[in-house]
RNA sequence: GCGCCCGUAGCUCAGCCGGAUAGAGCGGCUGGCUUCGAACCAGCAGGCCGGGGGUUCGAGUCCCUCCGGGCGCGCCA
């Protein structure tokens, strides 16, 4: 009973990892969040010699903008510690604290709250000069965020997609606030799915390597889009012929082994098509720095040396009774924590290959630095932009190469169905004593993106009754069932070229093209952005390819015309203000007077505090809420508030600033989200 | 059977790890382009936050329980 009450309060830490990493100490000197951090400070303090209150002082945004921009609920907290009504409480401490920095006035309100207006004068000053260049700390605190890791064996499809753009955006995310990360793709370039595959060639086509090779070549042939149709008709074959599961077993051991027929054609396969996801991967501006593949893991014998380390340890023993008889196991004390019923699981089969897992045990032991042994790597190829991506080797390259692994912290960007599997990883880590990186390493948990029925039967697919009836339909690679990300992204820019086409009929073709792409990304990164990560989506074409309400082109869309504005003041000869020169204290105090300038400017100084707030949280969905809230207010502030025809010359300066800060931020956030603004729309 | 996730407006989803009067988009209805771009803006309608208990000064948020839905629980990956 007593170990039941214990499970309880104290849940294995799982699929929704949160905190922020104690190590890693930022310079803050954006607005809002410094002005956060000192009135936090403050606080304590004070609260601490008047009161002894030792708990942490944590503000809120006040409900109503009207009441203040922070809001302090300490009140109610000390209320039962002193037996007093907080609103006396509250009193008191807005009586006898005094003079706050860069805070105009302190209120109580309700039965208790305080709320602190901000000097908005002194405030709004800071950001006309533009506050100091952030300083990070050298950063060797190396975070390293796995994502996209598509079996090369068929077409990217939506569900990629989602993973990619995920772990994409927290990359850039962490990158904007100072944090030195490396993007791992891993490659399972030798499993079942590579081999049915070359099933498929080999035994329903009659293809010779050679031939493969040929059409992988062919730039008239999709080689992906092929190798989804054959991978169906396989898993078609063994459903009708289950003796044919024969040839995938020969097929894997063959590949396992590294040379002959079989494993050249794997290799030209999974080559080629991890290519293919590169590329497509490419258009919606998601890239790599290393490629870890699995025939490098088995050709260095990564799993031997983890081997040998987990027996040493005692992490897995030689099981000799019962089902898995002939086995190497984990114990399930080691990941299910008290549960009862729990299977031990099987780690190296009783033939002596070894699972899925114990390879990604290996794999994630390396991430750490922890192996004792290093990949070879060689360059694969440069990005347009000139960005580099290696990709391991087995022998020794001729280029000296980045050092990859030696992560301190470790996001695996994985769907939520492989927890189980993300679980006995970490628990792998902590059996060999590696409590801090089991600690350390974060499963990225998101729900899938599923088909609506409609959709699905969009596709030509036929639904049974039962999936009608269901909210969504699963993707499945085995049946062919999904949207090939490539064919999304052609829809949407075809789409957008419609749109801008018919805006601007006599731009050049190319440049229209250009202008629909950079749209077209906007409306699908931000779709794949907008739902928290345990939502699942169920895909719909006609959400999917809106470009109005909450969208990216809806955020795209208020950048350009911010940006209109400016092009109109140069077309009329005139030059930006020099606003630092022009908007003094006493200015901006009496332009800010009016309420909405004040919101609007707020909003748009939080952009560090959300990104912070995105990374605490692990959630890169509340940077998109933002960027499109931020679009939102400009573009009623934009309607309600013309600029250029403002007769008053300090307001008119006021707005071209305001205007032209909020643009800035905007298109930060954007950039952070991956998504560019394009000349026109 | 066990574990995890979800249930908020007609639909799709937010809600900052307990705070003040419940938020947005889409869809519906009504208005707004001779203005810095209407891929826009304004307004209206639409909610016992799945049900019930509990903890708390305070619960959509935490705990328990029930109902409904999803995903996992292989010597597949």
């Amino acid at each position: 009973m007593l170990c039941r009450v214990r499970a309880r309060a104290f849940p294995a830490p799982a699929a929704c990892k949160r905190g922020g990493a104690p190590g890693i100490v930022i310079l803050v000197n954006e607005v809002f969040h410094r002005l956060e951090q000192d009135l936090t400070r403050i606080f304590a303090d004070y609260l601490s010699a008047r009161y002894g209150w030792s708990a942490p002082v944590s503000f809120e945004q006040p409900r109503q903008p009207e009441f203040g921009e922070l809001a302090l609920p300490v009140a109610f907290q000390l209320a039962r510690q002193l037996r007093r009504p907080p609103r006396a409480i509250a009193e008191e401490i807005v009586r006898e604290i005094g003079a706050v920095p860069g805070v105009s006035a302190l209120e109580v309100a309700g039965s208790g709250y305080i709320n602190l207006r901000f000097d908005r004068a002194r405030y709004a000053r800071q950001l006309v000069e533009g506050p100091p260049p952030e300083t990070f700390p050298p950063s060797d605190e190396k975070i390293i965020v796995e994502h996209t890791n598509i079996n090369p064996n068929k077409a990217a499809h939506i569900g990629h997609l989602r993973n990619a753009v995920l772990g994409d955006t927290f990359v850039r995310i962490l990158r904007a606030r100072g944090r030195n990360v490396e993007v791992q793709n891993y490659i399972d370039n030798t499993g079942v799915q590579v081999a049915d595959v070359v099933v498929g060639f080999q035994r329903l086509l009659g293809k010779t390597p050679e031939e493969v090779a040929a059409m992988a070549a062919d730039p008239s042939c999709r080689f992906d889009y092929f190798c989804w149709d054959l991978y169906a008709r396989v898993s078609a074959h063994y459903a009708e012929h289950p003796q044919a599961l024969a040839w995938r077993q020969q097929a894997l051991e063959e590949i396992e082994r590294g040379h002959g027929d079989t494993a050249r054609m794997a290799a030209i396969v999974s080559d080629a098509v991890m290519h293919a996801h590169l590329a497509t991967m490419w258009r919606i501006g998601v890239t790599y720095d290393v490629l870890p593949r699995e025939s490098e893991i088995l050709r260095l014998q990564f799993w031997a040396t983890a081997f040998e380390l987990l027996r040493e340890r005692g992490a897995i023993y030689y099981e000799t009774q019962g089902k898995n008889a002939g086995c190497w196991v984990m114990p399930a004390a080691a990941f299910a924590g008290e549960q009862e019923g729990e299977d031990s699981k099987v780690i190296v089969r009783s033939n002596g290959t070894v699972t899925y897992v114990g390879k990604d045990i290996a794999y994630q032991l390396w991430k750490f630095g922890l192996l004792g042994k290093d990949f070879y790597y060689r360059p694969l190829m440069v990005y347009p932009d000139g960005h580099r991506v290696w990709v391991t080797a087995d022998t020794p390259g001729d280029e000296p190469a980045p050092q990859f692994g030696h992560g301190k912290r470790v996001y695996n960007v994985i769907d939520s169905r492989q927890s189980y599997l993300q679980d006995i990883v970490a628990a792998g880590l902590r059996a060999l004593g590696f409590e801090k990186e089991a600690e350390n390493s974060i499963h990225f948990a998101y729900e899938m993106v599923a088909l609506s029925p409609r959709c699905a039967a969009e596709l030509g697919f036929d639904l049974t009754a039962e999936e009608r009836r269901r909210a969504f339909v699963e993707v499945s690679g085995r049946k062919g069932l999904g949207v090939k990300a490539d064919d999304l992204i052609d829809k949407l820019i075809e789409k957008a070229l419609e749109e801008v086409a018919s805006r601007h009929p006599e731009d050049p073709p190319e440049k229209q093209r250009a202008v629909a792409t950079q749209i077209a990304v906007g409306a699908l990164r931000y779709f794949m952005l907008k739902y928290t990560r345990n939502a699942i989506i169920a895909f719909d074409f006609q959400e999917a390819l809106s470009f109005e309400g909450e969208t990216g082109p809806y955020v795209q869309y208020a950048v350009v015309r911010a940006r209109s504005i400016f092009r109109k003041l140069e077309e009329r000869g005139e030059q930006r203000p020099d606003y630092a020169a022009e908007l003094d204290a006493a200015a901006l105090e009496r332009q800010l007077r009016h309420e909405p300038f004040w919101q609007l400017l707020l909003m748009a100084s939080k952009v560090d505090a959300v990104l912070e707030r995105a990374i605490l949280m692990g959630e890169p969905a509340h940077v998109a809420k933002y960027a499109f809230q931020l679009a939102q207010a400009f573009n009623n502030f934009y309607h309600e508030y013309p600029i250029l025809s403002e007769p008053d010359r300090e307001r008119r300066i006021f707005l071209l600033w305001l205007a032209d800060y909020v643009r800035s931020q905007l298109e930060r956030t954007l950039g952070v989200l991956g998504i560019s603004c394009p000349e026109y729309m």
